[in-house]
DNA sequence: AATTATTGTAAAGTATGCTTTACAATAATA
DNA sequence: TATTATTGTAAAGCATACTTTACAATAATT
């Protein structure tokens, strides 16, 4: 199991903009956005969830656990 | 801007387990669950999923981001 | 084609998320 | 009350998430 994320498409794709104006917007530096889109870094909690919010999403959607065959894994959220 | 989280309420509450259960449930040892209850340590993102999972709920919901004021800070998820 | 913008990599340094070990304090159980 | 379970704190060490700086490579614009 391990964390894999979308961060790229959401930037580009849904958000039209450069890693230097992420990075900007969730307060790290360009360095960081690229190496957490790399699969460098993994991003602390509190940093997946500024992004999460900027994008008007949720972690989940951006953020998720793979299997070992990269397969996303998915689990029902219950209550609230 | 701060992180805040509902771990413990999830741990007792939800789940009825001890921090030594929910521990060994994500991979990690229990001096960083309850260091992440009393909000000495901020979990890595995988660590956040991984515990999400085990609630069976998402991330939002036990991690979440706090104003000055300490309110919780939310927002719409829109798209999937 | 030249210039500018964006992306990508690397290196070194700092801060912190983690680990283990140990003990104390508190709560629950017998 | 004694014992066990759970929670809490502290310290030291390791790994890595970050920072800055620098340069290269690629893409977009003029």
């Amino acid at each position: 199991m391990k964390l894999a994320n979308d961060l790229r498409n959401f930037r580009e794709k849904r958000g039209g903009i450069s890693q230097e104006a992420l990075a900007n917007a969730v307060g790290v530096s360009r360095q960081t956005i690229i190496s957490i889109e790399k699969g460098r870094f993994i991003p602390s909690a509190f940093l997946a969830l500024k992004i999460a919010k900027f994008f008007d999403t949720s972690v989940e959607d951006i953020f998720y656990l793979i299997d070992g065959q990269n397969n996303k894994i998915r689990w029902r959220v219950k209550w609230k």
